[in-house]
DNA sequence: GATGAATTATAACAAATATTAGAGTTGCTG
DNA sequence: CAGCAACTCTAATATTTGTTATAATTCATC
């Protein structure tokens, strides 16, 4: 268990760094946003946040910790659909003002808070804009990836997508992060089976793409890989919205 | 071609009775949305009306046809992320501000027109709000459809899905509707081969779940295939947005 | 360090989907 | 209505992915 003082605020200092890097914030929504990751809330791995169908929480600032958004079929097979990482905001791109369309799962510990209100037009107002568009681009990525790559193209190019994600928030190292899922995990994000995941993962080791061990992943060569699958930077740029 | 005052007239009374169903509209939105309507423009079947990563079009009103919005490989692969039938908007939802986030193409002849602007908070606005988060709602459950179905599964989904907008927007007789894709065209949507979905289709029809003939689809039965499939019933409710 | 549970790895086999090729069918155009 | 092009259908075969089972490894806890 974190203790308090620890828990909020070195994650926090990352969370406004990043929202800063969307947008240009004010003072008083700097200010704003340090006092809601005050009232940090924490789930322990394997938490549901929010129930599929649920009455949804307000947006929400992650402030530690990997988030998934699921569905589960009445058979219990499981899909992922998205991911919120350490720093992004979630909450409002995966409901809608009546129910969460999703179900929100703690990957691993999470620590998170409700995010301040913005005022139409503001910083802040714009940096959630440019969350939800990301979110978007998230969604049609996945679906390019699960219709039309096999398991190899499918697995590198979720992992490049992290890789950049983590990488402008400045929680990789290098070409390396830490990966919180497990396997299992992995695979219901990309629509395979576990076993097929780890066959498709020796072969991206033995071809060097990439190494997984320990809950740290390396891609060595990630422009290549990226030229390879054809993966656009789609950057977001200072002043995309909606 | 379509002579100007037919083509106008008739599916501008259609898209504006969607709107309504979204959200209440005032008289004089109502009046904008006809003068919208009257500035139409037209695209044949196969055409591109943007191109990914092109400064993308105003927020747009379909008033005829129906539209793709796609991601092409470098090598060619094709995936179909979402579609706009008549009646429904697109535009902001499939593009920020700076560039298209797909491909947006004609199906079959198309009938559009830019929306007109909303204000901050009227009902214009709010219907605008329910067919982004409309959009939204499409690409998880298309993703889910992708990871976790197999072909028949996808095949049934996804022309539930459709069917159940045509509903909404009354262009479907019963549990019959016009088709306008190829299947070439509807396999790149579920992510198949053309000819592993027309064996799939075969079965459906032997099985007695549908009929597609002649640009003609019926689903026999909706309801226990909806059960069948879990599927929910996700309406967007008075109030939604976001 | 020893123990047990969870995770990862591997193999053999089964099922689903892709590929290639070609034969029907439809629908448009002259 | 003849001819052509696009689309649909079918079959044989190849490849990818799933399934089941079990062994090896890692990790947390004692």
């Amino acid at each position: 268990m974190l203790s308090r003082s620890y828990a909020i605020a070195q994650p926090e200092q990352a969370a406004v760094r990043r929202l800063g890097s969307l947008a240009r914030l004010s003072e008083s929504e700097l200010r704003r946003i340090a006092d809601a990751a005050a009232q940090a809330r924490y789930f322990p791995a394997r938490t549901e946040i929010v129930r599929e169908g649920a009455e949804p929480a307000r947006p929400t600032l992650l402030l530690r910790g990997w988030v998934a958004h699921q569905r589960i079929l009445p058979d219990g097979r499981r899909q992922i659909v998205g991911f919120t990482l350490a720093g992004e905001l979630f909450g409002r791109s995966w409901s809608c003002q009546h129910s969460a369309l999703t179900s929100q799962v703690a990957l691993d510990n999470v620590v998170l808070c409700t995010a301040p209100e913005a005022e139409h037009g503001s910083g802040l107002s714009l940096a959630y804009d440019k969350e939800r568009l990301a979110h978007r681009l998230q969604l049609i990525d996945n679906v390019t990836r699960l219709g039309r790559m096999d398991a190899r193209e499918r697995v590198c190019d979720l992992l490049l997508e992290l890789l950049e994600r983590l990488q402008r928030s400045g929680e990789a190292e290098g070409n390396t992060f830490a990966m919180p899922l497990t396997q299992e995990c992995f695979a219901d994000a990309l629509g395979l089976t576990p076993v097929h995941l780890n066959r498709t993962l020796q072969a991206c080791r033995r071809s060097g793409d990439l190494s997984w061990r320990s809950g740290r992943v390396t891609l060595h060569d990630p422009a290549g890989l990226a030229r390879n699958l054809g993966r656009k930077r789609n950057r977001l740029q200072r002043g995309d919205a909606i």
